[in-house]
DNA sequence: TACATGGTGTTATATTATAACAATTTAAAT
DNA sequence: ATTTAAATTGTTATAATATAACACCATGTA
């Protein structure tokens, strides 16, 4: 049985730069991407930041609007959706993606006052992991 | 009888900028600011970030993390709370401050799967406004 | 007075992101 | 197989966003 939502074979950067992504325990910045895959050919900020774009479209990564940072997603509907939500610690800065049905429901049925829903959207909690308390 | 929250005087600065902000339709963005408030003696970028910082901490003022913009609150309770919710239209850019007391309760008291609470968030719904469906 | 705090003005610089253009690769469509 | 369109790449240059560092000033208060 196939699975919903298209299959995106990734081209040669955005491999390198997704597994980058995906191996680091934290988000990545862009520059800092940069810095980590000159080795690797890719040698100008516009080759990363297509990838990253690319990436975030399809929602292999997500982008930390707050931090101007890139996360791996770990959770197969966003993929869809581009709907998602995540924890900052404001001390560590430890980025997790949260995955609540309950939530993404509430949110995905919100209306407005106007009686609008929204199946996008972008949400940052912020606060204190629990090893910063 | 006093108000709950702190009362900020502003400074000349702040209060230049903070007018332009509110008075505007439509989020500014720090270098539109800056060019818009130099006939009124403010030169320098970060005569203009200082006054942006200050007053996002204070809330009289909120970024749009998304667009790298500045928008005024008239909400009261974004003052305390640092607790923010948006819709932002993909096609006019048009934002809206959302205040709906149903959305901040539940955001309020949402729990992640470690039984954390958080009181400070942001939230960008993204769509179509009405004008432009 | 002396001290602390916060704001200001200024120059320089760091960080984040896109414009523009030519060449190449990829995946259909004929 | 050949043509075509779409996507991706490589490259140089530049735009847009944001902060560092330092000297100075205003205000409150011990
Ligand atoms: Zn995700
Ligand atoms: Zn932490
Ligand atoms: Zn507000
Ligand atoms: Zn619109």
């Amino acid at each position: 049985m196939k699975t919903m939502h298209k299959e995106h074979t990734l081209t040669k950067n955005q491999q390198i730069i997704f597994d980058l992504i995906d191996k680091s325990p934290e988000p990545m910045k862009a520059y800092s991407i940069l810095f980590n895959v000159q080795k690797k050919g890719i040698k100008a900020p516009l080759q990363v930041y297509r990838a990253l774009d690319k990436l975030v479209e399809i929602g292999k990564i997500h982008k930390i609007e707050s931090r101007n940072a890139f996360i791996a997603c770990h959770n197969s509907s966003c993929q869809v959706a581009n709907a998602t939500a995540f924890s900052i610690c404001e001390v560590c800065e430890k980025v997790t993606e949260i995955s609540s049905v309950g939530l993404s429901k509430y949110l995905a049925n919100f209306k407005d006052k106007d009686g609008m829903k929204y199946s996008k959207y972008n949400l940052e909690f912020f606060g204190l992991c629990k090893k910063c308390r």
